[in-house]
DNA sequence: CGAACAATTGATCCTCATCAAACCTTGTGG
DNA sequence: CCACAAGGTTTGATGAGGATCAATTGTTCG
């Protein structure tokens, strides 16, 4: 079912765009399907298209030339991926993106959207105020990256997580549908150190940890682990 | 003595700009001069300036709060820095810039370009090719730091700046004037680490060092390090 | 129930950071 | 023009932090 065009304003780079907009975007778009573990797109590939996500979850993530992975970014509903091709023409995607579950996509031809963005300042505006906060936290994980230890990274990739997408249960805790994999890759580690961090922390009763998921017991706690003085 | 606006053009993201933008530009600045060693902004501040660096040469760095260094990038003349406080108001600076040598530089208002930015769509989109090569810079550091050994990160970091501002000596070959100290924060590591790998390299010919010098006799294999599987 | 896959845990090893000390280069002032 | 100071560089010794490997133990789902 062919999705009502108005609710492509929650996409925070349409927010101010016009009905007449967000109509024009649908009508150069295609939906589409992809099950979990499949890609969207693949690093190298011509940025032909970019993507809302419109349902499930994916991810953004580099591999170098041995095969390992670094994940840069989860995508949540609502939220565009592969849009930097649409600024430079001719580009390729900097990187993959994977679905986490079977999602789907709204599909947009990066050229219009080039086109839009010349007579739509607004457009402009909004698409750069998203790359300025993309810049930020990148630079941010790389400053981490150099200079922190893994338990403090670990910390962080948590609290960067459940600023973006925790789901509240009932008795008011926090839980994280994540791999350790995952958790690994964010925070440039192997799953081997994340289990024991995890495990260290389990028992002093700061989270609790599961298959494919992670509670998160006292935040308040994490949040002193990420600021602790290095030492 | 005044610039001449039309200088400004070889500024990448006024390459499209009319002259009368450029003027308008040069009349909504001030040229500000800073010695070695100092700053042009610390992060953090409010992002009242952006900046374009007419002499000299600079840094654009971030710290922890142990007071740890890492290097983001290098600045050069007409290059433009500081300028990411323009898209969101009320920014702050997200990153230090330090003059790596007596400087001078074009401070020109963040609010104007944030007001030039809303009716010239052709500033928005430079702007955007800017932002778009910078994230894909720095996605690409940072999965080496995440994937890869310091030896190759650190031959990376060389080919880089070589790119970037590489001075042609008499014979032929690349001489780059950097210290090991910021060789090391580029590549996410120490001064020890630094020379030790030089050395080594020294030894096979591959570079001669000197006091906050680098001269690269073989690129080419430099290249060659920097892609050597893994294994 | 069994297969597939996620998580755990111990043992080992290697890369690199750290510390200390000496060495070299450059520019300055007497 | 030399001597010295300042600061960049080198080198060795040491150790810690994690990666890696191997093997086992959960957990989920068809």
């Amino acid at each position: 079912m062919p999705i009502d065009s108005l609710q492509l304003r929650q996409v925070s780079v349409f927010q101010n765009a016009t009905d007449e907009d967000l109509r024009l975007f649908i009508q150069h778009s295609v939906e589409r399907s992809i099950e979990e573990e499949e890609f969207f797109f693949f690093q190298g590939d011509p940025a032909v298209y970019f993507y809302v996500l419109l349902s499930g979850r994916a991810k953004l993530m580099q591999m170098n030339p041995t095969g390992q992975q670094v994940n840069l970014r989860t995508i949540n509903e609502w939220q565009m991926f592969g849009a930097l091709g649409a600024v430079r023409d001719n580009a390729t995607y900097p990187a993959s993106a994977q679905a986490l579950e079977h999602s789907t996509a709204l599909a947009i031809k990066s050229d219009y959207l080039r086109e839009m963005l010349q007579t739509r300042p607004y457009l402009s505006f909004d698409l750069m105020k998203l790359m300025t906060s993309y810049i930020q936290e990148i630079q941010e994980r790389y400053r981490e990256l150099a200079t922190e230890k893994v338990e403090r990274r670990i910390a962080h990739a948590l609290l960067r997580l459940l600023s973006q997408m925790g789901t509240k249960t009932v008795e008011g805790n926090i839980v994280l549908t994540f791999t350790q994999q995952d958790l690994a890759e964010m925070s440039g580690t192997t799953i081997y150190t994340v289990s024991r961090v995890l495990s260290e922390w389990e028992k002093h009763g700061l989270v609790e940890t599961g298959r494919e998921r992670i509670l998160i017991r006292k935040p308040h706690e994490l949040v002193k682990i990420s600021e602790e003085s290095g030492q």
